[in-house]
DNA sequence: TTGTTCCTGTCACGAAGCTGTCATGCCGAC
DNA sequence: GTCGGCATGACAGCTTCGTGACAGGAACAA
């Protein structure tokens, strides 16, 4: 999963950044309308962490553009403020959530959650696939009723199967979901390893990830 | 997918062009207005990578004329200059987006894939003839209900057959789709060779594709 | 600080299977 | 019948993928 933060507060923006990386999420930061817009531009992203008080304008104008072009990004917005006139027009533009600040990191993630949870049109939280169950709120999972022990990358990687369930994903497009602007350095060589190191915890079971050679993985039941 | 790319400096055009094929999309050159135009005559691409300064006049007056046209093409514009000036008229123009040279490969090709997707997205995505159902924003497929794997080329050429659903389409046409024109050396036989593919895996269905001698292939239900 | 453990990503080589050529045979047009 | 265009099996080359071994480094404990 990867979002963007648009936060002007560095501090505050790397604190949330670093927690969210923590539990396997990739998180885009920008400081500014401008840098957002960039961001948007070259990225696609599974949610958008908006304040509304930025130096170059309203958080909200960036929602409008956003919007304007028919990008339904989930958009979780942030303010100092918790006026309930904020709030009716920050919906009104087409936010999808509403923090004020200050702001507690679990509710955040949670907010989160359910924001990404409720694009993918998924009403509970907790994905079965054969013996596989996947619960996306602490990304852990079990199989056959044995917990399943995954590090962050690996997580990271079946959430995104997991969420896009049926169809094939390219290797660019699960690089891009775990990797940020920062991970220059990573080859794509990164998916194939972890991709058979999750085929290997799932070997044995009825749980496959099955390759389409140039084109990508999908995961699935076996036969 | 196949792009266009309108660069007179060839040593940088050739090197992006060979990591652009590497991720499976087609790249044509053209160093010169006149030979971008010609290109364009012939050809219809997902989207263009235009230099603002050519030998034979500007980008810019080349992206109006394409525009004038009625053209929609999606347009990433290049230049040496980053002045505000520059990119406010190249998206005036009706360019979709802007990067300043020097730029860094994956930049560019994540701003290629966000603007094709772009495109993609205001298209509808799932086609059906017969038991024949085809999604074109992964290019996949189920027949029966039942999922077709179909390589990159194959599903290259499913996709122009659909697309062009209920007329003919030359073997040059499907050629000129399939292969770029640095792919001189394939023969047209390949045309053939996946025609007869694809119909194996159609093979007991009501799904056919129907040959006219000397005119071409169309993809059609039984009888 | 030092040592340990585990995660992370690189490299290299072998395996798998996609791609396109060739050759041969078929079919329809005239 | 003859000819050109099309169909298709077999095969070689090459790209893409799989995976074991390993090094760097972060996290953590003592």
């Amino acid at each position: 999963m990867r979002i963007l933060m648009v936060e002007d507060a560095e501090d505050l923006a790397e604190g949330v950044i670093a927690q969210l990386s923590r539990t396997g999420i990739t998180c885009d930061l920008a400081t500014c309308i401008e840098d957002a817009q960039d961001c948007c531009a070259v990225q696609s992203y599974d949610a958008i962490i908006l304040d509304i008080n930025l130096p170059d304008g309203s958080g909200l104008s960036f929602l409008r553009d956003l919007r304007a072009g028919a990008d339904r990004t989930p958009v979780l917005m942030l303010t100092a403020l918790s006026a309930i006139d904020d709030r009716v027009e920050a919906l009104d533009r087409g936010a999808d959530d509403y923090l004020a600040k200050p702001f507690d990191q679990r509710e955040l993630e949670a907010r989160l959650r359910a924001l990404v949870r409720r694009e993918a049109d998924r009403k509970v939280d907790r994905v079965k696939l054969g013996t596989l169950t996947y619960m996306p709120s602490d990304r852990s999972a079990t199989l056959d009723g044995k917990r399943l022990d995954l590090t962050r990358r690996e997580a990271a990687l079946l959430d995104m199967l997991i969420r896009h369930q049926g169809q094939f994903l390219s290797k660019t497009r699960l690089y891009d979901s775990l990797y940020g602007f920062d991970d220059t350095d990573v080859g794509v060589n990164a998916i194939e390893l972890y991709i058979a190191r999750l085929r290997k915890k799932f070997s044995g079971s009825d749980v496959a990830i099955a390759t389409q050679r140039g084109v990508g993985y999908r995961i699935g039941l076996n036969d």
